[in-house]
DNA sequence: GTTGTTGCAAATTGTTTGCACTGGT
DNA sequence: ACCAGTGCAAACAATTTGCAACAAC
């Protein structure tokens, strides 16, 4: 468990900025970091909720917040889930992909966009942050024409 | 005005599928089709309204939702807006980056993401859908360090 | 006349905010 | 003790849905 390691950095860090370690922010955190995956604010709210009934949803929200302030947590644009949060692991990120058929959420290398970064950047000024927004198309079950698979909740984990 | 020669069009597209043209189609149609732009729900809701006082909110999304069945539009998912839509002329589509900083969506190049979309092809087995959602990063402005511009409202057209 | 569509109002979903109170430091 | 954070309820924005009236074919 790097969970409790990971709890006491941040609350240095947040102790460091006049901010405070509190329980919602501990709940939270833990959650984060024991799943890794990409959390919506609501199923985040649903297992702090277990780690400490108090916990409220407002609260998951702006702590997610805070958190994402201090570069604790970065967070996705995800159709579905609307938004999910991880973790940043401090240096390079995965970039996500999800399925516009069944929601599936899948990790695509971090690498994948550097040419299109570097492209755009160059030719439109614009800085592209590839890991910001999720990209959308079809899963491999979901782009197989009719007949088989493909059905929501057969294919892929997560949510 | 090629507004009413596309409207025609989709009038006799949308009756070759027992479907209907209706004064609040005609005026969602008339929109896109005088704008081009990247128009969110509310947006094209405001301007249909001019045309035609009894289009309803609620309206504007089916039709919106049928035409885009019908192939005649598309939508882009941008943080800012919620949705775009835009008519497809047909072919190729253009691509979208929206500044997280000032929310002005600027146009990419339609062939940006082929590689990215025959790599996760081949490796993931995902069919990206590059048109689908918007890249999100920060335009030129936005990027500048601080003491120039940057602001909202500054920079782009558009919305 | 049939039935695809609309208008309206109310329900959903995801997220934010004002405010008085509480808990970290 | 002081003030950053919290809980709560209510506000919000974007989008959807049930249903009766309606209008395009």
């Amino acid at each position: 468990m790097t969970s409790e390691a990971t709890i006491e950095e941040v609350g240095t860090l947040l102790r460091s900025r006049g901010a405070r370690m509190t329980r919602a922010r501990r709940a939270v955190l833990t959650v984060l970091a024991r799943d890794g995956g990409h959390l919506g604010a609501e199923e985040i709210l649903g297992r702090a909720t277990v780690l400490d009934p108090s916990v409220h949803r407002a609260t998951v929200y702006r702590t997610l917040d805070a958190l994402a302030d201090l570069g604790v947590v970065q967070h996705v644009h995800v159709r579905r889930t609307g938004t999910a949060y991880h973790l940043a692991h401090g240096g390079r990120e995965h970039l996500h992909a999800e399925c516009r058929g069944c929601g599936a959420v899948q990790d695509l290398p971090a690498d994948l966009l550097d040419d299109v970064v570097e492209a755009v950047g160059h030719r439109a000024g614009f800085t592209v942050e590839p890991t910001h927004v999720a990209l959308s198309g079809l899963c491999a079950a979901c782009a197989a024409p009719a007949g088989g698979p493909g059905e929501p909740g057969g294919g892929a984990p997560g949510r």
